[in-house]
DNA sequence: AATCTACATTATAATAATTCTAAACTATTG
DNA sequence: CAATAGTTTAGAATTATTATAATGTAGATT
C-alpha cells in the first residue's frame, strides 16, 4: 500500500510537479494490487468520484501522455475506435472480448514464446505482442 | 487482370447494386496483384484519381463498411489514432514500421503457430494475430 | 422505351474524440 | 513572501466518423 509521498518523489523524480490532480491521478492508477486497462473516459470517472471535484478532461489527457512518455503507462490498440490504455507497461499479450469489450492480459505461462523468422535488414523489433480476439461460444454442442 | 463485369457479379452477388462509384472502388481494391493496406483517405484519393472526379467522402465510408460486413476488407487496429484496411481478409500476422508507419503482412512462413495455452470457459477463440513492430536500427555496430 | 421504386450518392450537418489556446492558478525557488 | 516557471482549466478548434435528407440511378415493371 504506497503512500502519496511515494507518488509525489515518482512524479519529482520523472520531472513533473506534483500537483492536487496528479497525485490523485497516481492514486487511481497505481494504488492497487493489479495493474489494469482503461480508457480516457473511464479515468476521467474513477478520478472525479475520488477528489469530490471535477478534473479536466485536457489534464487527464495531459497527463495520461505525460506518463505514457515516461514509460508508466502504455496504450494498446485493439480498437481503432476507441483508445485503451494499461497500467501494465511490459511487453505483454491480450485477449480481447469482443462481447464486453474487456481487455484481459495473459501472463508468460498463457502463450508460448512467439518464433518470428522473418527479419527485415536494418530494422529492429521494438515488440512483439499477440492479440487474441475471443467471444462467447454459443454452439449448443448436443 | 480481372474486368469490371467480375465486380459487377461479385456486387450483385452480394446484394449490392453495381453503381459506378462501387465498381471503381472495386478495381482500385482488387484489380492488382497483391493484396495491401490502407486508410479512408489514401483509399478516396486512389479512387478520386482513377475517376477524373470527386467520389463523395461518405459513399467511400459506407461502402467500405459495406464491404467489411460482407468480408471483403478488412480493419486492422495498429494505432488508435487511425483506421487501416486490409484487402487481405484472411488470418495473418503483421510488421508495423513505426519509421514510416507502413505495414507489412506476414506469411505462414514467417511465424511459427502460436500456441495459446489458456483457455476462457464459455469462450472461443475468433483469431490470433501477432503484431511485430519495428524500426530503423540505429545501433551502428563495430 | 417510359415509368416506377428501392437503393445509392452527395453535400452538408451532427457527433465524438482529441488537441489547442490563453487566461487563471500554484508549486517551487530565491 | 515575491517572482517565475510550470499547471489547470473552460472552452474553442480540429479531426475522424456518422447521420440526414434531398437528389440521382439501377433494375424491374409496364
Ligand atoms: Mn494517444
Ligand atoms: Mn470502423
Ligand atoms: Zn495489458
Ligand atoms: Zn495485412
Amino acid at each position: 500500500m504506497p503512500k502519496n509521498c511515494n507518488f509525489i518523489e515518482k512524479l519529482r523524480e520523472v520531472g513533473l510537479r506534483p500537483t492536487k490532480q496528479r497525485i490523485k491521478m497516481c492514486e487511481v492508477l497505481y494504488n492497487r494490487e493489479k495493474t489494469f486497462h482503461f480508457t480516457i473516459n473511464d479515468l476521467v470517472k474513477m478520478i472525479s468520484e475520488k477528489m469530490n471535484e471535477k478534473i479536466s478532461l485536457a489534464t487527464v489527457y495531459n497527463t495520461v501522455h505525460a506518463f505514457e512518455k515516461k514509460g508508466y503507462l502504455k496504450e494498446i490498440s485493439i480498437d481503432s475506435h476507441k483508445s485503451y490504455f494499461d497500467t501494465n507497461t511490459s511487453a505483454h499479450h491480450h485477449f480481447f472480448d469482443e462481447d464486453t469489450h474487456e481487455l484481459i492480459d495473459c501472463d508468460d505461462n498463457d502463450i508460448d514464446p512467439v518464433n518470428i523468422k522473418k527479419n527485415i535488414t536494418g530494422k529492429k523489433i521494438n515488440s512483439v505482442e499477440v492479440l487474441v480476439r475471443i467471444a462467447s461460444d454459443n454452439q449448443t454442442q448436443k
